[in-house]
DNA sequence: ATAATAAAAGTATTTAAATACTTTTATGTC
DNA sequence: GACATAAAAGTATTTAAATACTTTTATTAT
């Protein structure tokens, strides 16, 4: 349902946020190595985060990319329509490009309860509460 | 979630079910044309579909692909296996490679729901029940 | 038996996503 | 103001999935 490049938006925001407390910024390479991803595909990303407003960057010495206390409070939602766009939650299960209530696919109804569900879940959760187990250590970023 | 050859293969499926009660097979044509997919494509799906028993074909003249009362009472879940494999409805929301309750992602126990959600309804629905809104047609596989 | 039909099987190409690389621009520090 | 640092931006390559093509094999009707 996600890409990858989307799940690594995810966990690069998490990590973000667990160095909000204390100020630090975090370069690129820092993030990927802490998430276990490619530097490249990392620094694009940021970019295209920082472009939507989920985190914020700095150039120069003593630059990287943070975060707000704001921006810790955005749902996972944002950026997944950050990085993936807003049709995702959209698609039809059976690949239909018109699948809907008046012309419905034979899953239709079915895959809209369970996508409906994902992105209800996406739009409830916060950085904050991800981050959170992280924290105390009960949540991992890679592995 | 699903590949899209897995999406084609459950269309096809439907397809040949519809085409069951008259005890007509369907060849690679018929099918594709139907559910809109490249002959290719659906060419090679069919033979996976075959080799694994979810459908069944006959060479030669008055040959052509079909499934048996059996196998209309298949889950989708079936199909997906033959397609797609196991693995997928054990993935990582955010794709680490060790994710389980032990070493969980920030996100594991709610991405569970959602995914055990749509395994479920994978197992429940038979392609029977599919068939039914696209024998009223209130339901299409195409468009 | 032979010819025609249709699936099976293997190979090759295309496409899109992901990843890698290079150059440019901005911002501190000395 | 020159230099070092780090992100931004643009381009290129790689990879895997999807699609396309070709050859082979099995079956049935004549």
């Amino acid at each position: 349902m996600l890409s990858l490049t989307c799940k690594t938006a995810i966990k690069a925001v998490i990590y973000l946020a667990t160095k909000m407390e204390s100020g630090e910024k975090a370069g690129i390479r820092e993030i990927a190595t802490f998430i276990n991803a490619s530097e490249h595909t990392v620094g694009k990303m940021l970019q295209t985060l920082v472009k939507e407003d989920v985190i914020n960057s700095m150039k120069g010495p003593n630059g990287g990319f943070f975060i707000t206390a704001k921006q810790k409070n955005q749902s996972l939602l944002k950026i997944i329509h950050a990085i993936d766009g807003t049709e995702i939650f959209q698609e039809c299960g059976l690949g239909l490009s018109k699948c809907s209530a008046t012309h419905p696919c034979p899953i239709h109804n079915d895959y809209k309860v369970v996508r409906d569900g994902f992105k209800h879940m996406c739009l409830q959760k916060k950085v904050s509460d991800l981050l959170e187990p992280v924290n105390d250590g009960l949540a991992y970023l890679m592995g």
